[in-house]
DNA sequence: CTGGATGCCTGGGAGC
DNA sequence: TGCTCCCAGGCATCCA
C-alpha cells in the first residue's frame, strides 16, 4: 500500500497519540522488530512507559518520537497497517497483528502486516534517527528540481528505476512513479542521464503535485489500505495510468501500454510520454 | 561501482 | 467448490 501519501495519511491519523503515555507494549513476533543492539526487543524498546512527543515521516518511513528522545521507526512494507482503536472498539481483522500498544486514554495502537515485508526498528535517540534517515534521499513531497537533476545526471538507469530508488528520493513507489511520469510527459524507459534539466524540473513539479493531491485524497486504496482511523483513501480515483494498461489514455485516447520495467509493472502512454 | 534478477510472505482473483 | 497459477502498493541481497 504504502507510498508517501499513504504513510503521510497514517501519520496524520495518529495525531491523537501525541501527548499520550504508552502504558504497555506487546510484540508477538520478535523478528518483526529490530533493535540497535541486535537483541530481542523489550517493552521499553517499544516505548512502553514513554510519552509520545512527535510523529515524523521521511519518504515511506514513519517515526514515533518519545519525550525521552527514544524513537520507534515503522515501515509498512507492502501490507503493513497501523490502527488506532478507541477504548472498547475492536479491530475487525485480528490475524497477522504483530504488535499492540496500550495508551493511557484506553486506546490501543496495533501493527498488522500479513506479508511481513514491513517492520519496526527501535532507536536510542533522534541522532540515531537522523543517522538512519541520512541513507534516504530528499523527501519527494518537498524535494527541489536540483535534487532530481543531480541524481539523474549521474545515473545510467531508466528514469523510473531512479524514481523508485529511495536513496535518490524518498517516498515514490510504483503507483506514483507511473503517475508522475505521465503527468510530466516523460517516458519511464528513458535513460536518467538523458532526461534534460528542464524535463527534470517538470518531473519534480509533477512528483510533488501528484503526491500532494494524493495526500489531499488521503492516499490510494487499491485493496486493503486504510489509515489509522480505518478510513480508506480516495486517490485511486485520480489515477491516470496506474492499473489502466489496455485502456484509453485520458489525454489522447491512445491505448495505454503496460510493460515490465525495473521488475515492476509500468503503464504509460506512447503518445503523451516521450 | 552499477544495475538486473531473485527471494521474502500472504491473500485475492482468474481460469479450469 | 476447490485447485493451481499469477499478481500485488517494498526492499535486501546476490550476482554479472
Amino acid at each position: 500500500v504504502p507510498e508517501l501519501p499513504e504513510v503521510e495519511t497514517v501519520r496524520r491519523s495518529l495525531a491523537a497519540m501525541i501527548g499520550r503515555r504508552i502504558v504497555a507494549a506487546r510484540l508477538f513476533r520478535a523478528d518483526m522488530c529490530t533493535t540497535a543492539s541486535g537483541r530481542r526487543a523489550r517493552p521499553a524498546d517499544l516505548l512502553a512507559g514513554e510519552v509520545v512527543r512527535e510523529l515524523m515521516r521521511r519518504g515511506k518511513q514513519l517515526a514515533i518520537i518519545a519525550q525521552s528522545g527514544r524513537v520507534l521507526v515503522v515501515h509498512l512494507g507492502m501490507s503493513g497497517q497501523l490502527r488506532l482503536l478507541k477504548p472498547g472498539s475492536k479491530a475487525q481483522k485480528t490475524n497477522h497483528i504483530h504488535a499492540v500498544w496500550s495508551l493511557d486514554d484506553g486506546s490501543r495502537l496495533t501493527f498488522r502486516d500479513p506479508r511481513r515485508f514491513g517492520g519496526l526498528w527501535t532507536l536510542e535517540s533522534r541522532a540515531a534517527l537522523e543517522e538512519r534517515w541520512s541513507g534516504l534521499g530528499p523527501d519527494a513531497l518537498t524535494m527541489s528540481p536540483r535534487d532530481l537533476a543531480v541524481a539523474a545526471a549521474g545515473s545510467r538507469r531508466v528514469i523510473k528505476a531512479l524514481l523508485l530508488d529511495q536513496t535518490a528520493l524518498a517516498g515514490v513507489g510504483n503507483i506514483y512513479a507511473d503517475e508522475a511520469l505521465f503527468a510530466a510527459g516523460v517516458r519511464p524507459s528513458r535513460r536518467a542521464d538523458r532526461v534534460k534539466p528542464e524535463e527534470c524540473e517538470r518531473l519534480t513539479r509533477a512528483i510533488r503535485r501528484v503526491l500532494a493531491l494524493a495526500v489531499e485524497a488521503r492516499g490510494s486504496t487499491l485493496r486493503d489500505y486504510v489509515a489509522a482511523d480505518g478510513r480508506a483513501g480516495q486517490a485511486q480515483l485520480r489515477h491516470a495510468v496506474y492499473g489502466r494498461g489496455g485502456f484509453a489514455c485520458v489525454n489522447c485516447g491512445t491505448v495505454l501500454r503496460s510493460v515490465s520495467l525495473a521488475q515492476r509493472t509500468t503503464v504509460f502512454c506512447i503518445r503523451c510520454q516521450r
